[in-house]
Formats: C-alpha cells, structure tokens, sequence
DNA sequence: ATGTTTGTTCCGAT
DNA sequence: CATCGGAACAAACA
C-alpha cells in the first residue's frame, strides 16, 4: 500500500475486487520495465496537459503498481505516479506481439526489460474512465478524498455508523458514496446490504451500532469473497482482468440480478434507487421505517380514538 | 426506438 | 454556505 503520511501504514486495504485483481497482477508482470513507446489513439480526448506530462514516462522504469480505492496507480519516481479508474467500462490488458487486437483501446504503453516486449493497453469503451499522471503531492491529495475502508481492520462498527449517519440519506446511496466509504460498487453495497439484513432504503438516521456491525462484516465477506473470486464479470463481459480473463464472482452474488431470494424463496424486489439498480428482498430485508411509522400511526389513530371516546 | 449498464463529477435546488 | 440528488459523460446491447 502506498504509504498515507504520518498515519498507520501496516494495514493493508483491499477494496474494490476487481481493480485488486487488476493491481495485484501487474504487479507480478510489470516491475522493471522501461516505459519505451506511449500510443494514444487518435479517437480518445485527452486532456492536453495530461497528454504532455505522459511524456515525461519516456524511458523510466516501473518501480511498483498498487491502489487507492479504486484507481491504479503505477508508481514510476517517488515524485511521479501513473493513475487509472476504469470508471464503468475502463480495462486495463497486457498483451505480448501478436497477441489478437482488442476492442475500444485509447492507449498502449510499449515497454521492455531485458528484450521482452510487452503492450500495456488503456481501453474504455464508453470513456468515463480516467488517466491521470501524478506527482506525490498531487497523489496524496487524491489519497484524501477518500472515506473509510471496510476492510481497514481498524474499522470499528461505531466509526462505521457515525460515517454512513454523516450522510442523511438511504443507506445504499451512503454506502456507494467513495467520500464516506471508498471500495463498495452497486453489486458489492447491494449483497452486503442482503446479507445484512438491511433494507437499501433505510436512513442512515435510522442505523444503529448492531446493524453497523452486521454490515461491517458483511461487507468485508462480499469484498473478500470478491477478491478471492477475481471479480465478478457481467454477462455482457465488460470487465476482464489484464490477461482477458472474466472473474467469478458472478456466480456467488446474494441477491443483485435474482429474481427468488435463496433464502426465504420470497419473490425480489428491484427497484432504482438514486438512479442505480438494487434488488432486495422484502422479507430479508424489511422496511424498518415503514414498520415504525405504521406502528406510530396506529398508536396515534389509538389515542384519537380514545380522545373521542371522551368527549 | 427505448431502456439498460460494474462509476464519478458537476450543477441546480433546497 | 452546506448538502443532496439528478443529469451528464458516451457507447453498445437487448
């Protein structure tokens, strides 16, 4: 882990899966190789001073890939980084000579060590993804935009709650907010949310320090089981790790893209919320604020109709 | 033709 | 001024 200034840096902090995978495997197949060649494709806009600063990668060596949260940063100097986000439909593949094309790709990387040769392509087909060229500071500052991580083992089920109650808002929105908590996607917030037994329309105000603990460990179970699985590739098989290879995850998802919950058998519910897909089961996951509020409001409708009785 | 999509940022409304 | 939520970013697929 890139080391956050001042601040405890044995603890290592895996979070999305995919881009762990990502990470982990160039980090086995790229160290000490000299950047030689930098092609960017004719048809990807890209910023001109980030286009400018990638000339200064010429001719240096890889000296460590790692992560934060969830952008890749390939560390060239100790005052210059190489930063990813794959956004959406970002890849990252490293191909050899010969090697078959690849569809949507923006920019190959050439590089070398000791006459191997080998082709670190950028795709992105819908181009929400990000690169960015970076020195330390510049990295640092983009460390600190980030909230928590759940698999931080210092993490307590209280510091969890009083982050997702900074946020007044449904607890699946807080969840993928990367300021809050950095690392949980839609799929991931959306199987922990199931395993939890929370429904993804609760307000953070409504939490509490047993339902923080739940989650807490259920979200480190999904991300875990995510990175053991190499990530979870959809059918339309968007994301592949750098050998082209999808992950697995996909066959071990809770409840997101079901239409009967394994647990109970009750028919899942899908609905928007905040603009993204989440399924959910109404019996798993009840409701806790509608349960309240229709409690309260047949205390109320008791005490009016005792007020009638007298009068 | 329309609605859908693994993420993030920006801007208007409150 | 802070916070929230929806639109926008852009492309392929069903």
């Amino acid at each position: 882990m890139l080391e956050k200034s001042g601040k405890n840096t044995k603890s290592k902090m895996p979070e999305l899966p995919e881009v762990h995978t990502i990470t982990q495997d160039l980090k086995k197949n790229i160290l000490d190789f000299e950047i030689k060649n930098i092609k960017i494709y004719p048809n990807y806009k890209i910023p001109s001073d980030v286009k400018k600063k990638l000339i200064s990668l010429y001719g240096k060596k890889i000296q460590n890939v790692d992560r934060i949260a969830k952008n890749i940063v390939i560390e060239i100097s100790k005052d210059l980084f190489l930063v990813f986000h794959l956004a959406m439909t970002g890849r990252i593949l490293l191909r050899q000579e010969g090697d078959k094309t690849d569809s949507w790709v923006k920019i190959v990387f050439e590089i070398e060590k000791n006459g191997d040769k080998k082709y670190l392509k950028f795709c992105d087909m819908r181009q929400f993804g990000k690169i960015q060229v970076l020195n330390k500071k510049e990295l640092e500052l983009l460390e600190n935009k980030y909230g928590i991580s759940v698999l931080d083992s210092e993490i307590t089920p209280d510091k969890f709650l009083e982050a997702l109650k900074s946020k007044k808002t449904n607890i699946k929105n807080a969840l993928l907010d990367q300021k809050i908590v950095s690392g949980l996607g839609n799929i991931y917030a959306t199987d922990a949310l199931f395993l939890a037994n929370i429904n993804p329309k609760t307000s953070t105000q409504n939490l509490n320090t047993n339902m923080t603990e739940k989650l807490l460990k259920s979200s480190r179970e999904i991300l875990n089981e995510g990175i053991k699985n190499r990530g979870s590739t959809l059918p339309d098989k968007m994301y592949v790790d750098i050998f082209g290879k999808g992950g697995n995850q996909q066959n071990y998802f809770k409840i997101y893209g079901k239409k009967v919950c394994p647990v109970c058998n009750s028919k899942v519910e899908f609905e928007k919320i905040n603009g993204r897909g989440t399924y959910f089961c109404p019996t798993c996951q009840p409701d806790i604020a509608k349960d309240f509020s229709a409690k309260k409001s047949k205390v109320e409708t008791n005490k009016i109709s005792e007020q009638k009785k007298l009068l």
